[in-house]
DNA sequence: AGATTTTATGCATTCGCATTCTTTTCTTGT
DNA sequence: ACAAGAAAAGAATGCGAATGCATAAAATCT
């Protein structure tokens, strides 16, 4: 019959100088207790004296021991890891919301493990990498096919969709009204007597830009105004300059605004107009964007803009996520913030055209 | 005697809908192998016969069957996580950091564990969040006081700091050598005609802002120019606004050229001249930034600054850590980068001064 | 003081997978 | 056709911590 398992421990340092990490067991053997009460001392509201807390802590301290989180979500099922899924970092936009979530997820007691999908890579590849580190929840700040978001649902993670949502299913979410605040940016323009529009839109497959382009074209056609010119844009500060380039040649002429599908493309849309085209912004065009990044606010630009509530998007997100993990069964929710409109220096709100 | 454990694996689904996740066990029942095996076909190279792998395969195809990466790491002692550190992602210049850091890992193999470092948080409480994840290794983009570098090195945590260094020991660092840089721009624009030197530094605590000063100090000295006056600033846009003023000032007239720690308060520098003050930037006052941003390329400011290779320098951090993983006993290693200078057009480099 | 409840502690087992060791199966040479 | 060696598969163990269960100790009650 072999022996029973032995209460001399292995030594933490080997003769060849290899040092194994310390666990409870060592933490124990120090104390004179046993690993249970090791464990219960580091599980807040567990059953354990004053004494033996005393001098587990004591034990613990002068091993530096430190509970390792893998062994513990092996056993507890919870890893306390979110997914963050971010498409561009390199999007002004992006590092803000990830900044915050990060924030936010450290405040519940989470870690947060990134995942950036650069546009070329192979989504669905970098996806499968969540699925092996247990992560207790995802929020998808990227684009994701609906097909990849049903696949999260079917594994049983719940997922947060930050700034977009799917169309044909119900899903939680936190978003921006984007189609109201492209009506607001266009009620306000043509109020001020801006009548031809083009808008430089976001790239195809992102919903945002979509409706940003969907709202602003809707609301021009009920004021009777001309039906506007719509070129595509890739959200960066080019395509903000080609775009205004495309216009200009399409049309031929200038139109009265310009409503950019974000904040950087409205930038280098000003810079063209400004530098390139000699045109003066506000004076013979006006320019607007959409979600108030911070260079956005600079004086060189003072963009007109809709803001988006960043910060309290992302509390909301990482609200929702951690409420779902804690009940994984609850209805899908969907939470719409307001964006605030800027009123900014690129665009004549004054009644001061004709 | 207790029965041998029986070949009937429990129902992935309960009577109560809840989900069983499924285990390399689930696989092996289905393909009619044993534990073993299942694990030998996920580990390449291992010795598995072809008619097997294809069973398994098949089997975990069917049973949408991952791999549990916690578990994996709690046997192999290898996480497979690498922690990033950093301060501030609305810093502009980080967020590009950490996208590319985020690539390489991810093309290494490594998931990122992401902490951010609120200047105002306990980086402790924080850090110490680090090392119940058993990460292989760190990268540290963010201040870390060197009794906290230290720490790590004693836990036996690889760790490469990212553009910066500590004075008093050799430690894996990737920077960008910071007062050759400074020289460089003073020496430019000395020989350009400037004559009278201002700078907005950086943050105290900030290594690479003080030897970013002290370059340009050095070289202003050497050159046999009035010492420069210096003002303290904060990274941000509006230090660079506050700077500005504070000099003009403290000097009861503007300095030929204002050197700034960074870009971002270059640009607030910038703006602050035109928009504020009525200088012209150029013509009156130069202004030099440093670190290359997206931004700073903009029209509106073409910025002379020096261009840090980042994705050169992000790309030395991920394979310094990675070799440091595969060998932890090596010695430090620095790997230095040299910044490019960037002419420009907020600054008079043409010999045009007097 | 004895009975009963409450609180602490320890033992043994478990999470899912990798790996060592052993056994079985398959090659291949003679 | 059979032995010897190689290759493949299986059984068993353990990584480090949490926890149900059983028991011991302390506290409370009668």
């Amino acid at each position: 019959m072999p022996a029973k398992k032995t209460k001399t421990a292995a030594p933490l340092v080997t003769a060849l100088g290899q040092h194994r990490t310390v666990t409870s067991y060592d933490v124990a053997l120090r104390a004179g207790v046993s690993q249970s009460a090791v464990s219960r001392c580091f599980k807040p509201g567990a059953s354990v004296s004053a004494a033996t807390r005393e001098r587990v802590m004591k034990a613990a301290r002068e091993l530096d021991y430190t509970p390792n989180a893998i062994a513990r979500s092996l056993i507890t099922r919870r890893s306390n890891l979110v997914a963050v899924l971010i498409s561009n970092l390199t999007n002004l936009y992006y590092p803000e919301v990830l900044s915050e979530l990060s924030q936010q997820f450290v405040k519940n007691g989470m870690r947060v493990l990134l995942f950036t999908l650069p546009h070329e890579a192979d989504v669905d590849k970098i996806i499968a990498r969540v699925w092996e580190y247990q992560v207790d929840g995802v929020i998808a700040a990227a684009r994701l096919s609906p097909k990849q978001v049903v696949e999260f649902e079917r594994r049983r993670i719940p997922i947060v969709l930050y700034n977009r949502s799917l169309h044909d299913k119900a899903v939680n979410a936190v978003v921006c009204d984007q189609i109201a605040g492209a009506r607001t940016l266009v009620t306000r323009l043509a109020s001020a007597g801006h009548k031809r529009f083009a808008i430089i839109g976001g790239p195809k497959d992102s919903v945002v830009g979509q409706e940003r382009t969907k709202g602003a074209r809707e609301r021009i056609a009920e004021l009777g105004l001309r039906e506007p010119l719509v070129v595509p844009g890739n959200y960066d500060y080019e395509s903000g300059a080609i775009g205004l380039r495309e216009i200009v040649r399409q049309l031929g002429r200038v139109p009265d605004a310009i409503i950019c599908g974000n904040d950087v493309m409205a930038i280098g849309c000003v810079d063209t107009a400004r530098h390139e085209l000699g045109l003066q912004v506000p004076a013979k065009l006006s320019v607007a964007g959409f979600d108030g990044v911070e260079p956005s606010t600079w004086l060189s630009y003072n963009l007109t803009t809709l803001r988006q509530p960043v910060q309290k998007m992302a509390q909301a997100a990482a609200d929702m996520l951690t409420a779902l993990i804690g009940n994984p069964g609850a209805e899908p929710e969907k939470r719409v913030f307001t964006a605030q409109f800027i009123e900014g220096g690129t665009s004549r709100l004054g009644k001061e055209i004709e």
